[in-house]
DNA sequence: TGAACACATGAGCAGATATTCATATGAAAG
DNA sequence: CTTTCATATGAATATCTGCTCATGTGTTCA
């Protein structure tokens, strides 16, 4: 029965049985939602938000980065890492110097609505 | 000098002070970039994310949440404390049950826009 | 070919975080 | 008042994560 499930899972008795499974078909893919989890994990850090404004406004170079940032250099390359792995930023070789450059523009849109979301309270 | 604090700062010279400097101008204040990876940083958590997509189709008591989610009862009143002190989620109280519902309607916005990223790939 | 420079990367560490367990709080019912 | 039930909360733990340090890789230039 659900009855001995729900005890298993808390120690409570489900108080609308009907609630709990109207939302669940209502609620998206599991794997979807695990990676869009995923996906504001990575935004949800104030270093790598920081790079994406930045180059948003134009691209740049892994010290530049480092320096508008006041961070070093490998702390900065370890965060384009990660960034480059999620899709959000891609990079072109110029001889010794990597530029880096937003690689997915629907993205600034978030993050905008983001700045939208904590400025108007 | 730049120079110096340059150097302080990462191993390499700047390349490209000009570009440095117009991005600092551009960037969005400090304070909001921190707010904003912090509100993103709530969103991106397998739990939390569920539990808002649960709640936006109706207002649930922490039992159901929990049976929803097939967690235990104080895993979920731990992280629905989390999305209370952020403003996400509200509750009211009838007896012994509490009902929790979102808060802000407009966060959904932001989510429904975390699926349409991670769907079209 | 070897020095210099920009960047990448692995190991290690310190701080953050999500869950569990045990227990407290608070309301309703008997 | 005591018990029961739904929820809250503190402590402990295990895992994760971001940074630092040292070093490796790859390119340019002398």
């Amino acid at each position: 029965m659900s009855a001995e499930k729900n005890i298993a899972v808390c120690d409570c008795t489900v108080i609308h049985e009907e609630t709990v499974s109207k939302v669940r078909e209502s609620m998206p893919e599991e794997g979807v939602l695990e990676r869009s989890a995923d996906f504001f994990k990575i935004v949800g850090d104030r270093t790598r938000i920081r790079i994406l404004h930045a180059l948003f406004h134009s691209e740049m170079c892994v010290c530049d980065i480092a320096v508008l940032l006041d961070m070093n250099q490998s702390a900065i390359s370890h965060q384009l890492r990660v960034l480059k792995q999620s899709g959000l930023v891609k990079y072109r070789r110029e001889g010794k110097i990597v530029f880096y450059s937003l690689d997915d523009e629907h993205v600034m849109n978030i993050l905008d609505q983001g700045l939208v979301h904590v400025s108007h309270n």
